[in-house]
DNA sequence: CGACTTTGACCTGCGC
DNA sequence: GCGCAGGTCAAAGTCG
């Protein structure tokens, strides 16, 4: 599954996990893949049995590798930001996933609150975006000084009250692999089906209006990016896609087959004004491999 | 009508 | 205390 890295009040230190992208589960057998100039493995502390059974959902086929070291990352290191001072090392799975072990310096680590939230970050590739069967809702974006690509923040949807969150972002590192951070956990049971499609990212049918927000007093007039598909806090020509018929197909395809659909963040899935670079297939959405990343049973 | 995305504004924590 | 950056709110609009 994705690259994990669970962190929790106190721990000092992270492993994330490498994704395969196939959704196999891995044997466990793990070779050096990365320069390890510095690996301790007493240091390693192992977490993630819990990590296991609180996010179990979240990686339903490949719970079985999700056994070993649990370390904790500052925010700011998810993204594989390997300086002198955070070295990492890792390694592959027989299986092709990869394993990084990145050690944080302690005095980057400060007890602030939310250094005390419990936390699981995952790398996953792409098409493995949709492996996920809470349903969430996204509630902003924000760019990311130092990154390209904005960071997709979505709440539990599922069950009021649920303080479950995760963050979305791309790896700037490489761009087909997403951050997904998974901030508290879910007060309830995994849903039965998660929510409708409805207000969904979706070509637009009609030109766009300029929207009227009223705030604290103020009076503020937005107009939306000329093309739907196109951020209007990125406005530079981009390539755009209509994503009317494939995702449409793929999503209603879910539907009948699970009784649920998913929520795939099109904004991160496809290039706006910040993914300029992706290149993606849409025969990609179709696939069967593709669809098998989220048509999975718990 | 409820659930969702979008997005600018607002809030808050942290470093200097 | 100030400014910046990240995180959240909430109005507007869309869809089933």
């Amino acid at each position: 599954m994705g690259e994990v890295a669970y962190m929790d009040e106190g721990d000092l230190e992270a492993i994330v996990r490498g994704y395969s992208g196939s959704g196999e589960s891995s044997d466990g057998f793990c070779l050096p893949f990365e320069t390890a100039s510095f690996y301790e493995p007493e240091m390693e502390t192992t977490g993630l049995d819990e990590l296991g059974e609180l996010y179990k959902p979240f990686y339903p086929f490949s719970t079985q590798t999700i056994l070993t070291n649990s370390v904790s990352v500052p925010e700011d290191s998810r993204s594989f930001q390997v300086d002198k001072k955070q070295r990492t090392h890792g390694c592959l799975l027989s299986n092709g996933s990869r394993v990084d072990h990145i050690r944080i310096p302690e005095s980057k680590l400060k007890k602030s609150k939310k250094n005390q939230q419990k936390r699981v970050v995952e790398q996953v590739k792409e098409e493995n975006l949709l492996s996920d069967a809470w349903a969430w809702r996204k509630y902003g974006q924000k760019p990311i000084k130092g990154s390209p690509y904005p960071r997709s923040y979505y709440r539990c949807s599922s069950s009021k009250g649920c303080l479950a969150r995760k963050q979305v972002e791309r790896n700037p590192q490489n761009p087909e692999e997403f951050t997904i951070t998974y901030t508290n956990d879910h007060n309830h049971e995994l849903p039965t089906r998660r929510n409708s499609l409805a207000g969904s990212t979706r070509a637009k049918s009609s030109q766009p209006k300029p929207t009227i927000t009223k705030k604290s007093g103020k009076q503020v007039v937005s107009s939306p990016a000329s093309n739907p598909m196109i951020t209007s806090t990125d406005e530079s020509p981009v390539a755009v896609h209509d994503m009317g018929n494939s995702e449409m197909s793929t999503y209603q395809a879910t539907e009948e087959m699970e009784g649920m659909s998913t929520n795939l963040p099109s904004d991160l899935l496809w290039g706006t004004g910040y993914y300029p670079s992706f290149t993606g297939d849409y025969e990609l959405l179709n696939s069967q491999e593709f669809l098998n990343g989220y048509l999975w049973n718990y």
